[in-house]
DNA sequence: ATTTTAATGTACGATATTTGTATATTTTAT
DNA sequence: ATAAAATATACAAATATCGTACATTAAAAT
């Protein structure tokens, strides 16, 4: 007799516990650093209770960023849900983008890119090309209504966020910023600010 | 034939890049948690320069704390130097302390008091006791030149000082409150605002 | 009250990481 | 060219971490 296949997921207080907490460990101070065992004290459950909950460490890291992630995405979807100007739309994003890296330190942004696990690395990836695709579009809906430089080609648009994510990835530039932060920032500044329709071109 | 004790110390490039590292990743993550070749990859060292200069992590960390208390210390000393009311000093003081234990992290503040290395412990203790000295002495003064109230007995107020100490380190206390910082911020400001003489009290 | 279920604590072998040192090589200064 | 200092590499020994098994306790359901 093998044990139930399902477990009754959510609402739970230790499950919330856990992944709270490891939330919140993982972004101070990133995945590698971070044990099972300190993530289970920290969050007030038995190790057993972790591994119930979660296949391992990975998993959960997984799963926290999935959240991450989403929760960035349902408030980038509201800012463009806005009815002010295309302008004001971009700058509130990349503010956001900019507020919600801020807590993530410097290690949680070196586990996920220099020294990536490969699991997580590929789930970066995803998430990367996910919202690649969901801005493109958007930014391609500005471009027919005349917000955006008609003489910029998407395909340009799409490897230049490549490029951008490399750039954000290459450690000799994030060398010239003291956070990995301020050079995102100034990326994703140069990206949108730089592209924006200049009222005199075409 | 051995090789030379005498190792021409301070001024070293190399050596102040060792510090200088460590003292921050210990500082956002607590000594535990920092690998000796973490810090000479982010220091740009390699590892036999480490041991060249010291003996093992928690002798850094020692020197590194050493540094730290007598940095404070300083700024206590000088502040107390200076010639507003006694009520201004320490006014300044419960700042700077609350200012130099702003970067402080909560790992690094439970490596030194939940489960300190034993070393480490003992250097804190000394540390402790030192400035308690120290701060006593400045008390015993100012009671004298009748800035606090003459009818506390400083016996009193050494073990009150202690006692302070040991609620800082009290982790059902340190749970009401979000960092480590308020909760000591909170108790000296107890400590001295409490104890400061009433204009009314003989 | 008894049974089921869920969670915990302890212990443990298997891995993985870290430590501190030895050796050979490279760099720097003289 | 030579000596002194720093580095890279490799490594055995010590530690730490992982994931699981088992016995125990706590809570919930019957």
């Amino acid at each position: 007799m093998k044990k139930k296949e399902i477990i009754k997921l959510p609402e739970n207080t230790k499950y919330e516990q856990l992944v709270n907490t490891s939330y919140n460990l993982f972004m101070r101070h990133g995945i590698k650093r971070i044990s099972v065992e300190e993530i289970c004290q920290e969050a007030g459950i038995s190790k057993m209770t972790f591994y119930k909950y979660f296949k391992n460490k990975i998993e959960l890291a997984k799963f926290v960023l999935n959240k991450i992630f989403n929760d960035q995405m349902k408030v980038y979807r509201n800012i463009m849900k806005e009815k002010t100007s295309f302008e004001k739309k971009i700058e509130k994003v990349i503010l956001m983008k900019h507020e919600s890296t801020e807590f993530i330190s410097k290690e949680f942004f070196n586990d996920l890119t220099k020294n990536p696990i490969e699991e997580i690395a590929g789930l970066m990836k995803q998430f990367h090309e996910d919202s690649i695709k969901e801005i493109m579009n958007d930014l391609k809906k500005a471009q027919k209504k005349g917000e955006l430089r008609k003489n910029i080609k998407p395909d340009f648009i799409f490897y230049f966020l490549n490029g951008i994510q490399l750039m954000a990835e290459d450690e000799n530039l994030s060398k010239l910023y003291s956070t990995p932060n301020e050079l995102i920032m100034e990326l994703t500044n140069v990206f949108f600010y730089g592209i924006l329709s200049n009222k005199n071109v075409t």
